[in-house]
DNA sequence: CCGTATTGGAACAATCATGTTCCACTCGGG
DNA sequence: CCCGAGTGGAACATGATTGTTCCAATACGG
């Protein structure tokens, strides 16, 4: 934290850094640094100099995934359309962020802290599925932190599915936009 | 392995064991064995009597689950009804086995564990949803595999929102049965 | 081309989970 | 009541991960 300017040079290796250790830690939250440093080609020593402790490194991760789940919930145009709509369109954005959806789902700390971070991100969403029992895209016997739950879980479920089945990006995006919607949309 | 013979004692304190590594390892997969001992309120020693080794352990817990899992699926009669109907009562059973959802959906070896121990229930799941297709309470563009996905996602989610948001066991076994059957049913 | 910024490797101490051994305690059945 | 099965605690060795330090090599900008 002594000096906040990064080099262009310093800035990159910081960067590879937290993307290798999204993914790392997104498959396995207590992998060593050693596995970190290496998937960022990098030396573990460099590793310590960017983040001293593994907290330090964990924290940037989480500040990170924030910062790009901010980003795919402006992109999603919340309050357009019907509330089922404006879920579709979440889910199409989450799903983009890949292994971002491991990391956040398989830490507990990381939802309480995009809740933090993101002004009220957690009203936000109750507010897209409150509208959604209005309008009668949403079951209104299903309440919005429950629809959180199933969405975050479909996602990293599809995520999962997406490696280790070798489908394509797209068509296990398919399969879970027609999932999750007829798991919101009220019964006929 | 020298006598197989278990007394009245051992046994219990054997069950103990496993009952505590379900719960602990199920939270956290990598949790050292003293919580898994001071959980089952058993020293540290003895755990590492009855299993010297965590792999010992890991094993037995596996093998555990693949039973309650086994006879979870004998009491959901998967050959009665329609797919749907099959698919409804698998997860109501499944979703009474509790903490075996979270070591199960948390542990990627545990689940091809599930498939060699239990004689075909990859297949066995298949039929059930190719029924479903053919008597038309399945939507037949959802292959098989990923309604595995989609199941085990939602019972770790209902589990996860049940011991974490306070909900009664049966609200929130109501709100995943609501959504998996809209996901699976075919669109109107 | 020079000098500084940045890096990677090696060697080290500290910590923690694991696995082992030994011994004293107690609980329960005969 | 007594004896053995079963148990728990303490102490120890080991290996892996973490965090630190120092130094030589290299890359990069001026």
């Amino acid at each position: 934290m002594v000096d906040t300017q990064d080099t262009a040079s310093r800035a990159r290796t910081r960067q590879a850094i937290i993307d290798a250790a999204i993914a790392v830690l997104g498959k396995n939250l207590s992998a060593p640094l050693s596995e970190v440093a290496t998937a960022a080609d990098v030396g573990r020593t460099t590793l310590h100099r960017y983040y001293p402790e593994r907290s330090d490194l964990l924290s940037a991760v989480r500040a990170e995934s924030v910062l790009r789940l901010e980003r795919a919930t402006e992109h999603a145009r919340l309050d357009e359309g019907t509330g089922a709509e404006a879920l579709h369109r979440l889910c199409e954005e989450y799903f983009e962020l890949g292994d971002v959806l491991s990391l956040v789902f398989g830490d507990p700390h990381c939802l309480e802290e995009v809740d933090r971070g993101q002004s009220g991100a957690e009203d936000r969403f109750k507010a897209v599925v409150e509208r959604g029992h209005r309008d009668g895209s949403i079951d209104p016997e299903l309440p919005a932190t429950w629809l959180e739950s199933v969405l975050w879980s479909q996602l990293y479920a599809a995520w999962s599915y997406v490696t280790d089945s070798g489908e394509s990006r797209h068509h296990v995006l398919r399969l879970m936009l027609r999932t999750l919607a007829g798991a919101v949309s009220p019964p006929p």
